[in-house]
RNA sequence: GGCUCCAUCGACUAAUGGAUAGGUCACCACCCUUUCACGGUGGCAGUACGGGUUCGAAUCCCGUUGGAGUCACCA
């Protein structure tokens, strides 16, 4: 059988970079099997929907390289994917489980059941499961009754019967056999009230139409897991493999929230290189052996198996991710560095540089940021004429006998020919030489004079991408000031 | 609180009962050097604790402790 597995977030608004990892994870492994992966969209709860979210969804996954086979938008012969336009399917399948007695209709409101969850939390603590047998349903009150209630247009829900002392077993590829007692499994509303199923017969039913072979999903899931054998077996289905992935954290070990930090994809996708992101992210719970770090997408396909999927979580640390950035930005063509620092330098409003001249900025700081949208406030001598003078540099490399060394140079410098790396090189070091200086005794004052600042490339080639014109022009004032 | 899951350097992880517990990030030192970086070399730092099984345990078992998740007409 061929593996099918799907990705099942809700329109809440973005993507989250936990639900990327998941959604990362589901896809490595439908490649790996040449299988297929489809997106599912779970808008059952109409209170929490919000407008273009599946949009942005759709965006931030193929930003990722995760292209899914069937979709809302693709479609596939499983369809609809939007299970807000599946609910006659649940209430179709809600009746199998009414008519073989998995299932029943329960009345009670909404203080009826606070009033019972107080009750039973001043007995017996830690119990907080409907009491079926002592509240308003189907099977306290009759069949009968319920079906008078319900013409008579109660509002009523549907609850899964779970059995009495059964132990539930089941597999999971990543932790092994689970075991619980069913007798500490809620009787699981199926359908609410406003007629839509919850997630837990929604999903499960959708997983059985849609040919689902795994079901992998973060670990919070765990918990209700034995519901949903108890469904599985209640329709007589046979059910999915499972995996529960271990969840991404925050810094205090918690789960991974936005109270610490930005939490949406889209937000890492406009600071990130993609496949530094993909790569970071698919090595946080997952290693396929061994001392390397830098993976493509293609080895991450080939690599990757659930089996050696970490149980514990794993701390969201951006420390190593912007270490893993850094690896990536040096792959780069100088080109696709130039066309990122032209964005950057879009976004604070500059335009109108030479593409080429771009590139070869970006190429010559490559190694000295992190991130390309570093590069305009690293260097803003590139772009801005207006020097600002690093207040420290200046006193350390600027006095009287350095204004005698320096202004003969500057002569020769004007000299020169082309202006080149080379030639500003080779002219300084005959300079040095016949003078008997040292060469970094002229070089700090031309950087301060040029740059104004103490850090940078190397200062011949930073000259020659500024330029003549405004090489020669920034000493001279600076000479003329001090 | 009940239930379930989990536990290797500060962080990400490797080591499928057998070497001095390995690598990466971060941090520190040194080298290189034209500043800052890159790079190179080295360093710091870990099997939560206690039992047991075994010739041998990070690894298997039990207990303890600690952490997390979950316990909705949300997913």
């Amino acid at each position: 059988m061929s593996v099918r597995v799907r990705f099942a977030p809700s329109p809440t608004g973005y993507l989250h970079v936990g639900g990327l990892r998941t959604a990362l994870y589901n896809y490595l492994f439908a490649k790996h099997h040449n299988g297929k992966m489809i997106l599912r969209i779970e808008d059952t709860d109409r209170s929490r929907f919000v407008e273009n979210a599946t949009e942005n969804l759709i965006s931030m996954l193929e930003w990722a390289g995760i292209i899914v086979d069937e979709s809302p938008t693709k479609g596939g012969e499983f369809g609809p994917y939007i299970q807000s336009q599946r609910t006659n399917i649940y209430l179709e399948h809600i009746h199998i489980l009414l008519n073989n007695g998995k299932a029943y209709y329960a009345f009670d409101t909404a203080e009826e059941l606070d009033a019972m969850r107080e009750k039973l939390q001043a007995g017996n603590q830690g119990d907080y499961r409907y009491d079926r047998m002592n509240m308003k349903n189907s099977i306290t009150l009759g069949m009968d009754k319920a079906i008078e209630l319900i013409n008579a247009g109660i509002p009523y829900v549907i609850r899964m019967l779970v059995p009495d002392n059964e132990e539930i077993i089941f597999k999971d590829i990543i932790r092994g056999e689970v075991k619980i007692s069913s007798n500490e499994v809620d009787d699981q509303i199926l359908i609410k009230s406003d007629g839509f199923p919850t997630y837990h017969l929604a999903h499960l039913v959708d997983d059985h139409l849609m040919g689902i072979t795994h079901v992998i999903r973060g670990e919070e899931w765990l918990p209700s897991t034995p519901k949903h054998c108890i469904l599985y077996k209640a329709f007589g289905w046979e059910q999915p493999e499972f995996a529960h992935l271990p969840l991404l954290l925050n810094k205090d070990k918690t789960k991974l929230s936005k109270r610490t930090g930005s939490v949406a994809v889209e937000d890492f996708r406009e600071k990130y290189i993609k496949d530094a992101f993909i790569n970071f992210v698919a090595l946080l719970g997952w290693n396929p052996t061994g001392d390397r770090e830098i993976y493509d997408f293609q080895e991450l396909i080939d690599l990757f198996n659930l089996e050696k999927v970490n149980k514990a979580g794993a701390v969201f640390d951006l420390q190593k991710l912007d270490w893993f950035n850094f690896q990536y930005l040096q792959k780069l063509s100088p080109e696709e560095m130039g066309k990122m620092l032209n964005e950057e330098l879009l976004k604070i409003e500059k335009t109108g540089y030479d593409l080429n001249w771009l590139n070869k900025v970006a190429y010559a700081l490559r190694e000295r940021v992190h991130f390309i949208s570093e590069i305009p406030n690293y260097a803003p001598y590139f772009f801005n004429d207006e020097i600002e003078y690093e207040q420290d540099y200046l006193e350390k490399h600027w006095n009287a006998d350095k204004k005698n060394i320096i202004l003969p140079l500057v002569f020769e410098l004007e000299k020169c020919k082309d202006f080149t790396h080379d030639e500003l090189h080779s002219t300084t070091k005959k300079y040095c030489e016949e003078n008997g200086i040292k060469m970094k005794e002229v070089i700090h004052p031309l950087r301060l004079m040029i740059t104004g600042k103490s850090i940078g490339a190397g200062m011949f080639e930073t000259m020659e991408l500024i330029g003549r014109e405004k090489c020669i022009s920034r000493m001279k004032k600076f000479l003329e000031k001090e």
